[in-house]
DNA sequence: TACATACAC
DNA sequence: AATGGTGTATGTA
């Protein structure tokens, strides 16, 4: 078996050549598909495109492995349990069966191209497509005959296909003859649903009733009516739900119909050989993955691997499946759905010009705002979605607080989005607005307005306490108190965006394949002399939470309480943080001449504008800090890396100067920050403080590696005499502490000076060591490891 | 929530 | 030379 498969890869390569178009579609029985495939695969090869579907490919037929190896390790009982649960789940499905409604399901046959004929009679008989020399979207029942069809790309169609006339589409057209079958559509059911602009499911049980006409002649007759009305035939196709109702229409095509009468036996018999790719939901992906896992091809197949199914799959797949096998589908008439999201998106030549992708985006955040004010729309969750010049597929999405639709809004976030994303070569840019506002008169209801948790306080030993809300009343003037700052969430409240900045291709962190390593590392100057038995020399060991917390434990008699610093702790709404923060910081210098003017920039701020005035100082923070940043490692950066870090700033200033005349904008600032700014700034105000103990959490996660580098340098300096708890992944971060903790799925799997773990070849540590060297030759290697 | 996949037309 | 645009659902972290 394995053998006839590798030698058809290897003597005819084209039959591993899996692409969309395989399935069977109407008109193309008489197709020599040995040939097609043949064609396709010769014309794809060798091409960005086709590369990345061997990628994909690939990919698949590792999930495949995967399955089959669960599959094996199922014991019998295990077998067993999962068979007993899916029988008393195809119980409970079979007694939702419902064969009262008759639903019927249109599709008008080669739509767009039948359209195109309509208007063009000359084309009539002759092979076309409706479509460009990249895509087709529909080809007429003549060019099927030579295998040409919808999603297949013109210049392939017209290689198996020469003669082929190419129509561009016309989608005015297509919506007014889908509007003159609508009017039919809805003289037998006026809650039809519209599937697409060529489909539609119909509930005639009224009709049929009403009428006392079979849903045969029924079917008939709307077709009839159709084509008076359009001059277009359709298929269509009755059954006692959608599901099937769908399969049936297809099965005539064109200009046929097939009934499945309401009869638990005919649906049975019905299912039992179809294939399952007929069934809407089920395509190239899951066809593959059931084939090749279970053996699965027919419906009646679902039925019998039930059992298997259920183990391997979620209860929501596992249903479906099983709905398959029973012939069962939805026949209730679901209410008006509101839409879910609404995007743009374009498709260019590659290219890494960041003037031209951003005037793209700029096109987009246009086009798509006009589209959201059509329907009066408002959202919160923008998406940015690019396709790299070798395909790969990346999305990066915000979620704001406040709804948005103008395309300057659009724009700002799209743009910053992109931004985090350069360099990049792309081939297509799209934005994707979704989280809509409900009522449309903009009031804006604010959906996660959160009440503030700053000040938690708590022990390391017991765990996090992020939501609980406790009262803070400690005097912030010890200095024995921990800071823990956090920082690899965001700080502002009014923008919450869990973005992935890291740079698949910078690979300046290391962790393993699953993600679920880390290293908490200890510099540990101060350490010592509380507690030798974590500055123990000992060997790497196998370790417990519990020891770590119980090891901790020990500290919290110096450190009488645990102050964590959470992200709110540094927004702008944090009254309570702010202040503490302010008071515990005696030395520093007021910021506000005459407590009015900014003493920096002359910006005129009242007293009471609180928030705004740490916000506003925030600002000049970060200014500084860049400036310094950039001054101390000026040939790390390249050219353009510096000018986008500029411009960040600049624009920062200028929106500064707006507040100038109204003072109840400056609220919202701080939301052009880049949320490497934001963890710059935390840093700043915690190392201000001086504690004794600090943890940082992840505190320079969305800082790029150099500037990283340079923080890391500059905490060992101002914590020279303080103890720093460090949880990190990546590696030069950690390096140079005194010990060094490696946490695997929770648990500390060994402990050490990180030279002594690095003298064990196979420690975890040295893996991570070498695998993060490993990642980091090919690039610019800053951090001077050894 | 963010992101990737799969699917449909 | 060259493989789309729009929208939904779902799984996973």
């Amino acid at each position: 078996m394995a053998e006839s498969e590798s030698s058809e890869v290897t003597s005819r390569p084209w039959q591993s050549y899996h692409t969309v178009y395989t399935n069977a579609k109407a008109g193309m029985e008489g197709v020599d598909k040995e040939k097609v495939q043949r064609i396709v695969y010769e014309m794809s090869k060798g091409s960005k495109y086709f590369e990345n579907e061997e990628r994909k490919e690939a990919f698949i037929k590792q999930k495949i492995e995967n399955m089959r190896a669960r599959c094996a390790k199922l014991t019998a009982a295990e077998i067993s349990h999962y068979q007993k649960v899916a029988d008393k789940r195809i119980l409970e499905l079979e007694a939702t069966r419902d064969l009262t409604r008759i639903w019927l399901h249109v599709d008008m046959d080669a739509f767009y191209a039948a359209v195109e004929t309509l208007s063009n009679p000359s084309l009539k008989g002759k092979p076309m497509a409706v479509g460009g020399m990249s895509m087709i979207s529909t080809a007429n029942y003549e060019a099927r005959k030579f295998g040409v069809r919808a999603a297949m790309p013109g210049f392939i169609a017209r290689k198996l296909c020469p003669q082929l006339i190419f129509v561009p589409t016309d989608f005015k057209k297509y919506t007014y003859y889908s509007d003159l079958t609508r009017k039919v559509f809805q003289k037998y059911d006026a809650n039809f649903m519209a599937a697409s602009l060529d489909e539609g499911y119909l509930d005639i049980t009224n009709v049929c009733k009403e009428r006392g006409m079979t849903s045969g002649e029924v079917a008939e007759e709307l077709r009839k009516g159709v084509y008076e009305e359009t001059g277009l035939t359709c298929s269509a196709g009755v059954a006692p739900n959608r599901l099937l109702a769908k399969v049936c229409s297809d099965i005539n095509k064109p200009n046929g119909q097939f009934i499945l009468p309401n009869d638990r036996m005919a649906v049975m018999t019905f299912i039992s050989s179809l294939p399952i790719r007929k069934i809407g939901g089920i395509g190239k992906v899951t066809e593959h993955l059931l084939r090749d896992v279970f053996g699965i091809t027919t419906c009646e197949e679902m039925l019998q691997k039930s059992g298997i199914l259920g183990a391997l799959f979620s209860p929501s797949s596992a249903d479906f499946f099983l709905c398959v096998g029973l012939g069962l589908g939805s026949t209730n008439t679901p209410q008006v759905r509101l839409r879910k999201s609404m995007s743009n998106e374009r498709t260019f030549l590659a290219t890494g010009d960041e003037a031209f992708l951003y005037h793209k985006l700029v096109d987009l955040a246009e086009m798509l705002s006009a589209d959201m004010k059509k329907e009066a729309l408002c959202g919160r969750t923008l998406t940015l979605k690019m396709k790299t010049a070798s395909f790969e597929i990346r999305t990066r999405a915000v979620t704001l607080q406040k709804y948005i639709c103008s395309s300057e809004d659009i724009l700002k976030h799209a743009s910053k989005l992109l931004k985090a994303e350069l360099p990049i070569s792309l081939r297509l840019i799209g934005l994707r607005m979704s989280q809509f506002n409900e009522d449309k008169d903009g009031t804006p209801s604010d959906p996660t307005q959160k009440t503030l948790s700053n000040f938690i306080v708590s022990g390391v030993a017991t765990g996090r306490n992020m939501d609980d809300h406790i009262s803070f009343d400690s005097d912030l003037s010890d200095d024995h108190f921990i800071t823990e700052l956090k920082t690899d969430l965001p700080i502002d409240n009014h923008e919450i965006c869990y973005n992935d900045f890291r740079d698949p291709l910078d690979s300046n962190e290391v962790s393993d394949p699953n993600n679920s390593n880390c290293l908490l590392i200890y510099n540990n100057d101060e350490m010592e002399k509380n507690d030798g038995s974590l500055n123990s020399k000992s060997k790497a060991k196998v370790n417990t939470p519990e020891m770590i917390g119980h090891t901790l434990k020990s500290y919290e008699a110096e450190a009488s309480q645990l102050v964590k610093i959470d992200l709110d702790t540094m927004n702008k709404r944090t009254n309570l943080s702010d202040d503490a923060v302010s008071s515990s910081n005696q030395n520093k210098q007021s910021l506000w001449v005459d407590d009015y003017k900014c003493l920096l920039c002359g910006i005129e701020m009242p007293s009471s504008f609180v928030e705004e005035r740490q916000e506003h100082s925030d600002f000049h923070l970060a200014e500084r800090l860049q400036k310094e940043e950039s001054d101390s490692n000026p040939r790390s950066l390249t050219p353009k890396k510096r000018f986008i870090q500029k411009d960040h700033i600049t624009s920062q200033s200028k929106r500064k100067k707006k507040h100038k005349s109204s003072p109840a904008d400056v609220a919202e600032d701080g939301e052009n920050w880049s949320m490497g700014q934001r963890q710059l700034v935390c840093l700043a105000r915690v190392l201000l403080q001086r504690r004794k103990i600090l943890v940082l959490d992840e505190a320079t996660t969305l800082v790029d590696t150099t500037t990283d580098n340079v923080i890391q340098w500059r905490i060992r300096e101002e914590t020279s005499r303080c103890t720093v708890i460090r949880v990190a992944h990546r590696i030069p971060t950690i390096i140079d502490n005194d010990l060094v903790l490696v946490l695997d799925e929770g648990k500390v799997v060994e402990y050490d000076s990180p030279t002594e773990l690095l003298k064990n070849n196979s420690s975890a540590f040295s893996k991570l060591v070498m695998e993060f060297k490993r990642r980091s030759s090919s690039g610019n290697n800053h951090w001077g490891l050894p």
